[in-house]
DNA sequence: CTGTTAGCGCTTTCAA
DNA sequence: TTGAAAGCGCTAACAG
């Protein structure tokens, strides 16, 4: 086993102290140029990695962030491996790992240099105002918390004026029956869009289930004539809505059209498959790592808002 | 701020030495028994928890594990989530935290104590073979490396005969056209109880998505007669099997009967709802952790293979 | 701009 | 069975 190379041995090679060395890792600016490219010569020729471990002693730090969801479990299925995976690569970047926490175990268990957090409602607002770290949030909030999105309500407009722009006389909302700060956007994008276009708006909520959009569609299809485009908040409302045009042997897209909300993986599972506005999940996770490192290394500095774009994903569903 | 208790407050407040506290925690059988009850009362009141970065320093250890996907990664959206919860509570009781890494990042990139990693192929085995830390495959394999799997054979046996119990009379199996281990031993279930209940079995395989099942469907409905169940090997392929069924108007679960494999999600989105053999995940997900942490305990040793059971979720897909 | 000293909190010797 | 000393690899604080 050939030890791995330390500060000292890339110090001793370069001619330098352990802290020359460590200042062209750290602190770059405070080293003369010409030392800089001698020492870095020595930590590639000696396949230098910076020990996590030590560093993490020394700087009294943990290197460490957790991930909470504090959702029930049920609906975390599909959501996150993406997430996950887009705030891991770039935690990885400084070395730091992940810890992923549920609702019901205690937050606090162990310590971490900091949290993002998802599924928050505004009953968790103390126990948020109590973490004593710094945390981004996954999810618009109206508390003042940091935190980082899908741009809703751009997703939402964008899909209105498609299915304006493809023919549709007609736009029929339905959204989810939740009152969170992600619904309302969503909502408010179509109805701006909808007035934008002098149209009138059709705002109706179901719960988040393909059978509740189903029953939802089944009793009131028949006011709604053809060329009538449904924007749903979600996929999964989609689906039903599919499901309830097809059973009623509608024609889609041609007399009706469906667009959803999500892109995650029930858009290509239906049949047909669904044009929906697919959120960049890795994306998120990227800006999710980025701000709450930032935000580690600025000591708790706000981060303020992010909204990350989602993309209008065409597929059978609609004209 | 209130620095955070150390080993050495712990030694003051139980009038021992810093040793003794620290044995209490790793080898407690070397501490007089009245000792331990004094230092876990001092432990307990100062609210002592270790420091994990001078831990890993001292033991010369990472405390990270890494999971690695080797799959695509459009694959892999809702199937991890739950796994790498059900790992990561595991991992967190020995303070162990997770870096994730996909196919294309070399997997050596910086250090962990071990690998968890899924994805694999026999492409894969040269280098799983260099790989100097331990590691536990997800996913069965027959390289004879340690893994942890679903237990596929079972729960595809208690498929076909849970079919055969309601009444169906032909078993038709439709599954996935890779050559995986995972898949082979499906058909295996399906075939050894089609053959304990002297049935002829049908094998067929089609890609792993809704459209090719749905196309499989249209193209061989009428070959098979009323009161058959389709065994599928996944919840994509028995999805597009029912859209097929629904499509021609068929009678589920009365004339035609399916049974998908997975239960992540699609089962519950589809109409009608799909009886499947449901995999337990967080179980998976809590396996791999302890294997993985019982191997770099033992410095490598071979942990062997374990199946986890799944469970058969009845729906309306069946009678 | 660079080096020296000290110490982060723990565990591994080794000695008692 | 317990303790003292040394050191894991790094960085902060100071001095030069």
């Amino acid at each position: 086993m050939t030890r791995t190379a330390t500060l000292e041995d890339v110090a001793q090679k370069a001619h330098v102290s352990k802290m020359t060395v460590s200042r062209v890792i750290n602190h770059p600016e405070l080293v003369a140029p010409e030392l800089q490219v001698v020492v870095e010569d020595a930590m590639r020729k000696l396949n230098y990695h910076p020990n996590n471990a030590a560093r993490a002693l020394a700087k009294n730090q943990t290197s460490v962030v957790k991930f909470v969801i504090l959702e029930d479990i049920d609906h975390m299925d599909p959501y996150y491996t993406n997430i996950l995976f887009g705030m891991a690569t770039e935690l990885k970047k400084k070395n730091y790992s992940l810890q992923l926490l549920l609702k019901g175990s205690q937050i606090e268990q162990g310590p971490a240099d900091g949290f993002v957090i998802t599924g928050t409602r505004v009953d968790d607002y103390p126990m948020l105002n109590a973490l004593k770290e710094p945390f981004i949030l996954f999810g618009e909030n109206r508390g003042g918390y940091d935190f980082v999105d899908t741009d809703n309500l751009g997703g939402e407009t964008m899909a209105t004026e498609y299915a304006l722009k493809q023919g549709y006389r007609n736009l029929v909302f339905i959204g989810l029956d939740v009152k969170e700060a992600f619904e309302f956007s969503r909502e408010a994008g179509y109805v701006n869009a909808m007035q934008q276009n002098k149209k009138i708006p059709s705002v109706n909520r179901v719960k988040n289930s393909t059978t509740a959009a189903r029953a939802f569609m089944q009793e009131h299809l028949s006011e709604y004539p053809k060329n009538t485009c449904f924007i749903c908040g979600s996929d999964r409302i989609a689906t039903g809505v599919i499901q309830a045009l097809v059973e009623e042997e509608k024609d889609i897209p041609g007399d009706y059209g469906v667009i959803g909300f999500d892109g995650i993986l029930l858009d290509k599972v239906s049949s047909p498959k669904i044009t929906t506005v697919k959120q960049d999940l890795w994306k998120i996770g990227e800006t999710l790592a980025q701000l709450i490192l930032r935000k580690i290394n600025q000591n708790g500095a706000p981060q303020g808002e992010m909204f990350i774009k989602p993309t209008l994903s065409k597929a059978e569903s609609t004209k």
